[in-house]
DNA sequence: CGATAAACGGAGTGTGCTTTCCACTTCAGG
DNA sequence: CCTGAAGTGGAAAGCACACTCCGTTTATCG
């Protein structure tokens, strides 16, 4: 059986396009994907056609909605997302894995604007797309546990840190831009220290999972940087 | 002498106005002061206007750029930034004064949506508005100083750090928004006791001051976002 | 009160974006 | 190679915004 919204099922629904018609496809992906990068989500897709080499039109048969498109283009850095999982886990030091995955999503975000807020975004109507990210926070979460039984991940920090310290990032991402390309490396020294048990004093309260899945899902589409 | 850009300069300048245009124009102030604190910095000239209830050009007149608007509403919480530090500096703590500032003025950018950029963006046309972010600047700079010599706050902390910690929140204030209000302190807690020199580890070098302030003139006044 | 400069507001212009529509073009199967 | 369904691009409609122009109103001062 192919499910709905599966990677079958695209594939399937990509065949059958026209071979011109999937070259353009595969065309304006690619240019939004470098626009995304540069610009942000909210770019226009205007310019993602221009830059594609297509009609404003064709874009918008294949991309009804600019939802469609990011899903589009970022499926394959999702997967990176979840897959950054498998190898945190494969280290043998639970507390380095974490550090590792934290380091290697904080620097996906710096190399892309687009992702950057990705991260803190959700799109309730793609399925495929959320089902990763769920997959991720699941795999995270035994990081989480794993490096806490070690004792080097203090006992109080929440799955939510992880969110918290997207959104973090990508204010500093999103600030400094080219004129500080490593910034987000300080900001993240100093969190990873603070998550660190060593030193550890008691917190504020962390925010609900609900409530951040509420202020992820606040985040418009069209205008991913604020507004 | 009255040096132009001053108190008294701006003062005499509004002497100037007519009683009727100098009300319409606290009124616009007023205005836009709502507008931004819910909608930040890039919210419709109009929408000003109208919630000033005064036409566009009037609003237009006083204020050519929207940097002259933005400059003129966010004066008195910039004296307010400034006027912190003293209070911290009253701390006979000095690590407690150190925390107390950076607590307060996270809670100034959670307030505001609009001071929230404001933080971490320049107005170089604004000589008035930038002499009091380089006054608090200095302050504290002496703050951090008074920390480091009781050895409560990490000898490697840059004053560089505290723009990083502006951009991290202005961050996470725009993406939890209402939905988790709170999320702040949370990101504030932990970036504290990093900040602490209990359980240092060596940190990424800090991002140098021209690099950021680059990073900050970067940051255009139209689009307070991102773009 | 009356003259006059200051101030006013809204209509108008220009721009750039999203989104739809449709006359023309191109691929693919027979 | 011919046909028609699939695909195309650009024009056009609709919208929101920044910013200007100008005929009308209003405060102020003699």
């Amino acid at each position: 059986m192919v499910k709905p919204g599966s990677k079958e099922a695209r594939d399937a629904c990509r065949q059958a396009l026209r071979t011109d018609a999937e070259r353009n496809r595969s065309r304006v992906v690619d240019a939004a994907q470098e626009v995304f990068a540069e610009q942000g989500l909210t770019a226009s897709m205007a310019e993602v056609a221009r830059r594609a080499g297509v009609g404003i039109a064709t874009l918008y048969r294949r991309f009804p909605t600019r939802e469609d498109l990011i899903t589009d283009v970022f499926a394959d850095k999702m997967s990176a997302y979840v897959d950054a999982i498998d190898e945190a886990a494969a280290d043998p030091d639970p507390w380095n894995g974490f550090c590792a995955y934290v380091e290697r999503v904080c620097a996906m975000q710096a190399e892309d604007r687009g992702f950057t807020h990705v991260l803190t975004m959700t799109f309730p109507t793609a399925s495929e797309f959320e089902a990763k990210r769920a997959e991720a926070y699941r795999g995270f979460e035994r990081l989480i546990e794993r490096a806490k039984e070690t004792g080097r991940l203090r006992a109080d920090f929440s799955s939510q840190d992880l969110v918290l310290l997207l959104m973090a990032n990508a204010g500093v991402v999103e600030a400094t831009g080219a004129a500080a390309p490593d910034a987000w490396r300080r900001l993240m020294g100093y969190m990873l220290q603070a998550f660190s048990a060593v030193g550890a004093a008691p917190l504020p309260p962390a925010p609900t999972p609900s409530a951040m899945h509420e202020a992820m899902v606040g985040v418009t589409c069209g205008a991913a940087n604020g507004r």
